[in-house]
DNA sequence: CGGTTAAGCAACAATCATTGTTGACTAGCA
DNA sequence: TGCTAGTCAACAATGATTGTTGCTTAACCG
C-alpha cells in the first residue's frame, strides 16, 4: 500500500475527499503487519478520534480495497482481515488464537498443470500454513 | 470419508444412533465432489425427506467433522463448504460463481523454512488457486 | 472566501450463516 | 419394551457486515 500522503493524493485524484477519518485509517494501516479486522482498526482509531464510527471504518477499508491498495483475507476465523501488503506473499495462521504472520516462500513451482485447470484462467495462488504459535502451545500444552 | 454403511457402524460405535436423517446426509456426501454448503445438502436432502430440518443437517455435518470424516472449508464465499475428501489435495475456486474443484499438486516443496516459522508448529498447508471458470468467462467476457 | 456536494454522524434495521433453546414427540438400540 | 438420544417446529440470538435516513459538517474547486 502507498504511504498515507500518497493515498491522500490518490483519493483526491479519484474525486474522493481527504478527510481526517480517512487519513487516520491510512496511518493505522501503514506498515501494519497484524492483519487487523475492521473492529481492530475501529478500536485503534477511536483511541485518537472517539467520534469515528465503525461504519466509516468499513467504508474506508472498502474504498482502499477497491483501489487495490489493500487486500482482504478470510481465514475462516470469523472476521475479514485487512492487509496493506499487496506484494507477493503468503500467510501463517494460528488455529488457536488467530494470529497471522506474513511468509515469503518460493511459489514458482506452484503453477497448476493444464490438465488440472478445468477450463479456468488462474490469476492468483494463496498458500496458507496453519499451526499453533509459541504462545498458544505454551498455554495449552502440546 | 468412509462409505455410508461404514459411517453407520462408526456412529454406533461412538454411541450415536443411526437415524434415517444421518444416513441420508451420509449418502448425499458420498463421492460428492461439489464442495456443497450446508444449505445445498439441506435442499438435496429435503427433496427426498421433506421433513428434515436445516438444523439437523448442520448437526450431522458437525458430527462428521468432529469424527474427522469430512473437512470444512472457508473460501470467503459466504458459507462454509463441506468436503468428504480428506486426503491430501488442494482447491481451485472460481471467483465469479464460487465453483470449486479439487486439484492434486506436488506440495512436497512447500515446507516453511524454520527462519519463517515464527515459533509455530505447522500442521497443515492449504493451497488455493483462484480464477474464473470457463462458464463465467463465457458469460461476462475476458 | 463561498457555494456545492461528498462525507461523516447517529441511530437504526436488515442481512446471512450459524448456533442455541425449549418442549413435545418419535424411534434406535440394548 | 423402556430408556434416551435424536428430531422436529418455532423460535431467538449471535456476529460481521451492509443499507437507510435525515442532519450536519467540512473538503474542495473556482
Amino acid at each position: 500500500m502507498k504511504s498515507p500522503a500518497e493515498l491522500v493524493d490518490l483519493f483526491r485524484s479519484e474525486g474522493l475527499k481527504a478527510t481526517p477519518q480517512r487519513d487516520l485509517v491510512f496511518r493505522l494501516l501503514h506498515d501494519n503487519h497484524t492483519h487487523p479486522t475492521a473492529e481492530a482498526i475501529y478500536t485503534a482509531a477511536a483511541a485518537t478520534m472517539p467520534t469515528i464510527s465503525l461504519k466509516t471504518v468499513y467504508q474506508v477499508l472498502n474504498d482502499l480495497r477497491e483501489l487495490g491498495e489493500i487486500q482482504s483475507l478470510d481465514f475462516g476465523t470469523g472476521a475479514t482481515r485487512f492487509d496493506p501488503n499487496i506484494g507477493d506473499h503468503h500467510h501463517l495462521v494460528c488455529t488457536a488464537c488467530g494470529a497471522i504472520f506474513d511468509v515469503q516462500i518460493d511459489d514458482s513451482e506452484l503453477a497448476l498443470p493444464k490438465s488440472q485447470r478445468h477450463g479456468f484462467v488462474v490469476d492468483d495462488v494463496e498458500v496458507t500454513f496453519r499451526g499453533r504459535c509459541g504462545q498458544c502451545r505454551k498455554s495449552t500444552g502440546s
